[in-house]
DNA sequence: GTGTCGGCCGTCTGCCGACAA
DNA sequence: TTGTCGGCAGACGGCCGACAC
């Protein structure tokens, strides 16, 4: 019992969709909005890059359990496996309003994976964010329940319809849908001294029935229809323990990897669940992103980059490193894998929270080649060799690098 | 972070258990209130028979959604597995409070198979349910914010301890432990024309905090040690829908199977959960209740039987029915499997709920064929054969029988 | 510009016996 | 025997500007 979207879609509002029950569309902004600037969806229909490892890396931290069992080992799972997208659908968790999308990948066939031609569309465009958005983190006088919700002045400026200031006070009724297009109405008064801007009536019921609590986030949406959205993001990621008494984790991981591999042997659809932000790292890259960062950069020890992080506002800003390794993260299980193979530095030392290994589509070097026009498409001479690095007849081309 | 117990343990209340971070004892008699009194846990070190199909069922039930792309076969996987069984541990879920239980099954090699013994003990003793407790479904003004709670008299005269009468009006505070160990106090006050039992103050913050709605089962204990316990039992299923936006549901059976498959391969123990209350029947059965139903017993078309089922008061009562056919559930993935083999037809017309197939150790015969007194042990002259129904050395023997 | 507080009013919680099923 | 209700008193929700950081 969800409530989901196709993400082709292009309305801006909800629709009934009588598609196996109860399914409606959610707005693709609000989604993206509370998945983050740095979250992107890979473009139905392309070819994208699918890691087993970033998969399982998602599944620990979803339960908040490594694998503790032995894994069996799938000798013909190969790190990345290349495939073909079908139906993404953006989806929120009911329960806690947390984003997250279902992908359905096919595997290429051998002959399909010798024919590769890279589009340049297939390069991806970058998440659109809101452009009339905000997102405040709740203060503990946000969420108690002897007032209401401080708007920060900017913000209310930005995303609010305009109050008419000649009442005393300037008050009006607004109303936002959230993830699952349910409506949520809120007294917006300007008053106090000095003025300020509030959410008075109908606060306390939305942060009651969501389980806000200081710390947590909200984001409001006005869209260009002249329609608000509201979703929110927790604050404590372990709050989000998935309870999963369904099945073990080593269960998990191995129906993970199985499922992957039996795909693969059978160029065979197959299902899974992206969480934004439970996952450490994307593991669904559009191919062509992918082949850039792997086949069109050189990088080396010693060779400063730049990486994308989100802030506390959720806006991007950032972080300087430096290569000091190029190894496989796990030479036994994954060999040749480029999922975090590059080891890290980071200049800051506040630098905790970052991952000591990255992937390269994830970085962006200082020290670039230059890249040469050429042909519109790039044509691969050879198969998908096995998860080794080589790829010698891909050839630059116009795929809207920078 | 799960509160756990091991139901080897003959604690009563709880105690701290400063393993891998903060597991609890949970309270065994309790956990069986809660599970109802059809179920019982095998026993700590004995074999069982492990049913995949019955383990997918749960899975299909507890993240209430069928499989609907295609399960890879595990050819090598039989529809039964024998197992030596480590590690059964009881739990509670922590938001919903739902009992499920771990068990970790190590499948015999075929050597072990083929020298099966069965041992009397084996057959695994009933589930004790406690004697000193009472279970109420809660109405419209037990929920109510207008009022406490309406304590049936024989149940408070049972399980409550006695109230002082002399006092105008008796009244006393009752502490009771749930099942993660939270301690709950009320206020028990007898009053009213005519007089009755109340719990009034902290019972709404109970009700509140386990979000229990009319319709719901609150289940009290009280224990030989004087200690009080409290459960709930919650009435609708589909609201414990598990939102699984981990794993796919596809990926989960295949992860079932694949584990169960690996385990029987390499002999090496795996871990699954057992959700009484979700799963339409137990799947991990004793290896002597099982070879008791499947050799020992006769059954045929047009023969009557009994089954136990429980009642809305958490007792039980014996259906009627006659089998109307013997064949499996699914010829193709699992031939030869005793899972459900048993089509049934049941004597009341209210039996829209019970199912249409059932397993041989699920019903009672009532036409059985005598059983033999014999030397004390069970002994298999050969392996077991690869999920055929032949079993041609097993005797019968005391196995308790009745 | 905005987080927290004291003050104040109104609503709803929550305890009581009445009454009826 | 026990589910629901009207009555009532007190607690807490919730709107306000004051004040400080």
């Amino acid at each position: 019992m969800r409530l989901s979207s196709s993400s082709s879609s292009t309305n801006t509002g909800f629709n009934d969709q009588s598609e196996e029950g109860e399914k409606k569309c959610l707005n693709s902004e609000l989604w993206h909005a509370c998945a983050g600037p740095l979250v992107s969806l890979p473009q139905l229909g392309i070819r994208v890059v699918y890691f087993p490892q970033g998969h399982s890396e998602q599944v620990s931290a979803s339960i908040n359990k490594e694998v503790d069992g032995a894994i069996p080992n799938y000798p013909g799972l190969q790190p990345q496996l290349i495939c073909q997208l079908h139906n993404v659908t953006m989806h929120a968790d009911v329960e806690t309003d947390e984003v997250y999308a279902q992908m359905t990948l096919q595997p290429l066939t051998p002959q399909e994976q010798k024919d590769i031609c890279l589009l340049p569309s297939e390069l991806g465009t970058p998440s659109k964010q809101p452009t009339n958005y905000f997102c405040k983190t709740l203060t503990a006088s946000d969420t108690s329940t002897h007032g209401g919700f401080s708007v920060p002045r900017r913000a209310a400026e930005k995303v609010f319809p305009p109050l008419d200031y000649s009442q005393t006070p300037p008050v009006q009724e607004l109303i936002a849908k959230d993830l699952h297009g349910n409506e949520w109405k809120f007294r917006h008064i300007f008053r106090g001294q000095p003025k300020r801007h509030l959410l008075t009536t109908g606060w306390s019921v939305f942060v009651s029935a969501k389980r806000l609590v200081a710390g947590d986030s909200v984001i409001f949406i006005w869209n260009e229809n002249n329609q608000m959205f509201l979703g929110i993001r927790r604050a404590s990621r372990p709050q989000t323990v998935m309870p999963s008494s369904v099945l073990s984790s080593d269960s998990m991981h191995i129906g993970l990897l199985a499922a992957a591999a039996h795909a693969a042997a059978t160029n065979s659809p197959f299902t899974i669940f992206y969480n934004p932000r439970a996952s450490p790292s994307e593991f669904v890259i559009p191919l062509a992103k992918y082949a850039k960062a792997v086949y069109h950069t050189r990088v080396s020890v010693g060779m400063r980059f730049r990486m994308l992080f989100e802030t506390e506002e959720s806006s991007v800003r950032r972080y300087m490193g430096t290569i000091t390794g190029i190894s496989d993260l796990d030479p036994v299980r994954w060999p040749s894998s480029h999922w975090r193979s590059v080891k890290v530095g980071w200049d800051e030392s506040t630098a905790g929270e970052r991952q000591p290994r990255v992937s390269l589509w994830e970085i962006e070097p200082l020290t670039t080649f230059p890249m040469y026009p050429s042909p519109f498409s790039l044509r691969l001479k050879r198969p998908w060799s096995a998860g080794l690095p080589s790829f010698p007849g891909f050839k630059d081309g116009d795929m809207g690098m920078n």
